[in-house]
DNA sequence: ACCGTTAACGTAAACGTTTACGTTAACGAT
DNA sequence: ATCGTTAACGTAAACGTTTACGTTAACGGT
């Protein structure tokens, strides 16, 4: 019926069809019992052939050196149970076919990728870049690659990272939560299990894992006291949205500052921005308004301090003399801006460092016990205070 | 001999040492023919045993319902060839089980990572953490990973980085050169073969590679013919170290303009710097010692130029009447400082998205054609010139 | 001459997938 | 009842490593 011909016996009279296949016709041959489907025509079978194509592995070592697979991983691994000259010679070998191992298919034998993830909130702010630097920097000293995913202050985009990252493709994680980050399920559901995570800088109060913080509640309260004792009675309070961690300790910082001189807690000094410009020029429109006058401000970072202090000028407002600013995180835009701005350095870069070397410690010793890690920060008073 | 038992028979007298291995003793059971080594009681069994350890597997979920692998496999990704009633419920059972594909077992067989690499001089530098921004939202949105490997401007660094990403952990590789980097063999060595590679913002000029690349020469030409026209004739130029693309196209454009109006080129007028404070604080002595005085400034980037500009005023050198200063690369900073700084916007992050883009591009086509793309850039006028 | 011992190698399983190919029971048509 | 055909499933190889375990020839001592 079919003009089909057997590929083993060249029969072509007595072929019958025997189902479809991944929408392709199968054949059978009763000639000689052999089931089997047409193939196309390989056209691009010599581009195959002359690409050195996939790496050499193993195998190609082996059989060029005449030996088994066993005995060139054992050359290259420098095991013993191997005779010296044929080590020697199958290294030798490897450098001139320039071998390079298949980190996937060590990876999945060892069940270790030695990779970090790390997710993080924003690539373009300076505090993160900076603690993404130590990170790298402490992680590639301990032989650690590090896959960054970029949640862009998103939920959804923060869950999706994570759990494409947990998939095998890493030793531990490093997460830095999103602005919109309030539940912590996808976190908790981890806990515990094969890879360790660290959370840094904006944490999630509660969960029982590392973290390595900033000096927020103390740092707060130091900057607090110092512009009281400046003589600020009316000091406003530039926060991000509630939920972050760093929002509720800065702001406890700030009222265990006020309770101690006996000041009172004004809700209309507070305000909370989700760090874009227009939301900052807003609070501090409001805030100008507000009666008795502001003499003190003290920003979430130092990006939001530096437009105020810009604002302010164009309104003639006399730093430090009309109000004080204080910012955040020490970035460099602080030493640009005139007057150069005051603010509590939250040593960002070694927070990175720290994080990235607790999870390596946990890594390596198997060790989850949960810590808390608090990173001395400072003071660095400028023009601006 | 030995006081040791054969673990299948319990025979103890018949017992015969057999080879060392791995540092281990072996032994060998005459009486049932049995090689074996002595192994250290696992203490650590139960904990094994108690911990959820590895993920789900497809063996598991094919275990439990009762078919084989290739069936769960089929039915996790929607095979014909699958009854839909069991497909359905293998679907369910694996959510039931909280089943998550192995990435690695599937990158392996695959032959894909969906990872893209990026190696970048630097994380803590605006325009390098913008265009990282830009990569990363692009791939993310393809579906793709990215690791980041940050070379900090070292040559040996950048080496290594490549050498790592490419045994089959990416898929695509996206390179901005270090400043040290000035031979290419190490990224030579990988052209045309599997995985495409495109460089950007910093190239290697004549390697056979795709690029993405600023405005650089044209942005130059016509930064110094703005400054020219506004009746600068002594315009001084800050670049980078002399082998970066970056360097000799904006000093092109910068030779281009002053032969276009007639002004000789005075090598007093060049500064080469390695981005630091010092060197540039160093140029710009040097420069003000220089008769006839300069009149403009043309900065490799924006941070520079805002330090430029705080030494100036620190100096009571008037901007821009004195001397006018212009940036390139349009970052934060700009705006901060006073008087705000004219600059050319290299329009850094779309640089970074169409790296992404062609490297995706390149990926699925498996057409790595070279191509080279200019991102227009354009000049942005604030109070510095 | 045999036994115990060893160095040096090989075999094969395992890691978790994907997929080419083989198999089977059942069904409709003759 | 037989034949052609199909849906629906299973088997096993493959990806490139690592490693537990088996094997072999050779050697020294009795």
């Amino acid at each position: 019926m079919s003009r089909v011909k057997c590929p083993k016996c060249q029969n072509v009279e007595r072929i019958l069809k025997a189902g479809i296949i991944r929408n392709k016709q199968r054949y059978y041959c009763k000639e000689c019992v052999y089931h089997f489907i047409i193939k196309k025509v390989q056209k691009d079978n010599h581009i195959l052939s002359d690409k050195p194509a996939s790496q050499v592995s193993l195998q190609d070592i082996a059989s060029v050196a005449g030996v088994s697979i066993t005995t060139v991983s054992r050359a290259l691994k420098n095991r013993p149970d191997i005779n010296i000259q044929t080590r020697e010679y199958i290294k030798e070998l490897a450098k001139s076919l320039n071998y390079q191992p298949n980190i996937l298919a060590q990876s999945l034998v060892n069940k270790s990728t030695h990779t970090l993830g790390v997710i993080i909130p924003s690539l373009e702010t300076t505090v993160f870049s900076t603690m993404l630097g130590g990170i790298q920097e402490v992680a590639s000293k301990a032989g650690y690659r590090v896959i960054i995913c970029n949640s862009n202050e998103n939920h959804e985009t923060e869950i999706a990272n994570i759990q494409g990252l947990m998939n095998h493709l890493i030793d531990g994680l490093l997460i830095c939560h999103s602005i919109q980050t309030s539940s912590y399920e996808h976190i908790r559901i981890h806990i515990g299990k094969r890879i360790p995570i660290v959370q840094f800088y904006r944490v999630a109060i509660g969960l029982p894992i590392s973290q390595i913080l900033a000096e927020d509640e103390v740092g707060a309260e130091k900057v607090t006291d110092y512009l009281i004792k400046k003589g600020c009675r009316r000091i406003a309070l530039l926060l991000g949205p509630k939920n972050l961690s760093i929002t509720q300790k800065r702001f406890n910082g700030y009222k265990i500052s006020l309770e101690k001189h006996g000041i009172n807690l004004d809700n209309e000094l507070l305000a909370h921005v989700d760090f874009l410009q227009e939301s900052v020029e807003k609070a501090l429109e409001d805030w100008l308004k507000i009666n008795p006058k502001i003499d003190g401000i003290i920003s979430i970072s130092d990006k939001s301090a530096a437009q105020i202090i810009r604002l302010l000028k164009k309104k003639s407002i006399k730093i430090p003399e009309e109000i004080n600013v204080f910012g955040f995180g020490n970035e460099f835009t602080g030493q640009i801006v005139e007057p150069e701005l005051s603010t509590f350095d939250t040593k960002t870069r070694i927070i990175g460092e720290e994080a990235a070397q607790l999870i390596i410690e946990q890594i390596i010793s198997g060790n989850q016990e949960v810590t808390s890690k608090l990173i001395p920060g400072e003071i660095i008073l400028r023009g601006s205070a």
